[in-house]
DNA sequence: CATCAACTGACAGGTTTATGTCAGTTGATG
DNA sequence: CATCAACTGACATAAACCTGTCAGTTGATG
């Protein structure tokens, strides 16, 4: 399991859309240039958009994300999720077939409810197993929309629990890993958490309301 | 891979509906009746519905499959797999949505194109490895429709390559595993091809009629 | 209560996979 | 042509995983 966490871990430090070197990343992670150029080797077998120039370094080239959808917020929801997995996973034909029904669909319903539906970003990345962790999303899906404060026991990578009050923002999809970026109350600061970490999420009476610093717009990765 | 392989093989054995004892798959498949224990663990933690009742043996519990919609054929393929996908690995709530979405899409468009949309049937099993072979897929899915024949390289699980001629009849979805329903001009006989495991695929000029005996009607797994 | 077959835990051996080291090559750039 | 950093192949070692064996337990059924 080692090595999936440490190809995630790989993804977010290019998220940033700059420059990075081999040998900076492996210092970072703490093993060696070797290793990073096998794992570059997996990233990018596995769909990942990344490119390395020799001379350069490595550097994301594209991100994908999908426009909002004229549906309720949950079709909305389920067509962005199914249509970016196989718009990402499937063949060419297919990958077509899904951009096009995303836009019949967005033509066909004259609903007004562009609504809230930024909440969702995708990134699709297919690799990383299993459907783990999806159990909390309703939970962590409705606390968002309702502005609701979570109690999450969450394992660290280091398997260190911790139990702590959040204030969840927004999720973000990684080919079947759910991230849940958020405001943390015990650390103070935003903190990103991978869903399929998470043991128990606990919706709280307590509400919150943006304050400056502490929104979405504020979080810088 | 081996073990992967040795999944499929399981959920191809269950998939009769019959009963299975544990002992017999143990010696088909060549493995100690340990491993068929451990093995199905892994089966249901990966969502198969396999059930096994102690005394009496497994059983696959439901064998899941969303109707045809109305759409271009395209987009039904891209909208089924995608919603497919959606209602089986995510949580209750993008489940119920993405059924609701289907219906509405259904009710949306007044097409009258249910068409041969019986060539898709899904049990959608989130196991095994990432996207595979999706190469091959439009080849596929065009050939079955133009019911024209195709030359395909195989790898077998054995290691063992043949070229032969095939008409293909039918695809199914086993959770990130194509399988290709065809006959064999070969071996003269029904043959299933795991799209994965297929090197080449070469559209014919030649077109197939439906012939007594050879249609995928007559084909018992 | 005997039987059947699913199920569990522990352990040992074997195989596969992951990683680091080293000694290169390649392609772009100044 | 020197430099930078991506890239490759080979090999040894270490870690992880898979499997079989064994000695049980459990739950349903006749």
């Amino acid at each position: 399991m080692r090595r999936t966490d440490r190809l995630f871990d790989i993804i977010q430090i290019l998220r940033d859309g700059k420059l990075h070197r081999a040998q900076d990343i492996a210092e970072t992670l703490e093993v060696s240039t070797r290793t990073i150029y096998r794992d570059m080797d997996t990233l990018v077998a596995s769909g990942v958009p990344v490119e390395g120039e020799r001379g350069v370094g490595y550097m994301i080239t594209e991100a994908i994300s999908l426009p909002p959808l004229n549906l309720t917020v949950a079709e909305l929801e389920a067509l962005n999720l199914g249509m970016a997995i196989v718009a990402e996973a499937a063949d060419p034909d297919l990958k077509a077939a899904a951009l096009s029904l995303t836009d019949k669909v967005d033509a066909v319903l004259p609903t007004k409810t562009i609504a809230d539906a930024d909440q969702w970003k995708f990134a699709v990345y297919p690799f990383a197993d299993a459907a783990r962790g999806f159990a909390h999303m309703p939970t962590l899906r409705a606390a968002i929309r309702a502005k609701q404060k979570l109690r999450l026991t969450y394992t660290s990578k280091e398997a260190r629990v911790t139990t702590r009050t959040i204030r969840p923002l927004h999720m973000e999809y990684w080919g079947r890993i759910w991230t849940l970026t958020s405001w943390c109350e015990l650390r103070n600061d935003f903190r990103v958490f991978r869903v399929d970490l998470i043991q128990t999420a606990e919706a709280l009476p307590e509400l919150f309301v943006d304050e400056p610093g502490k929104t979405l717009a504020d979080y810088v990765p």
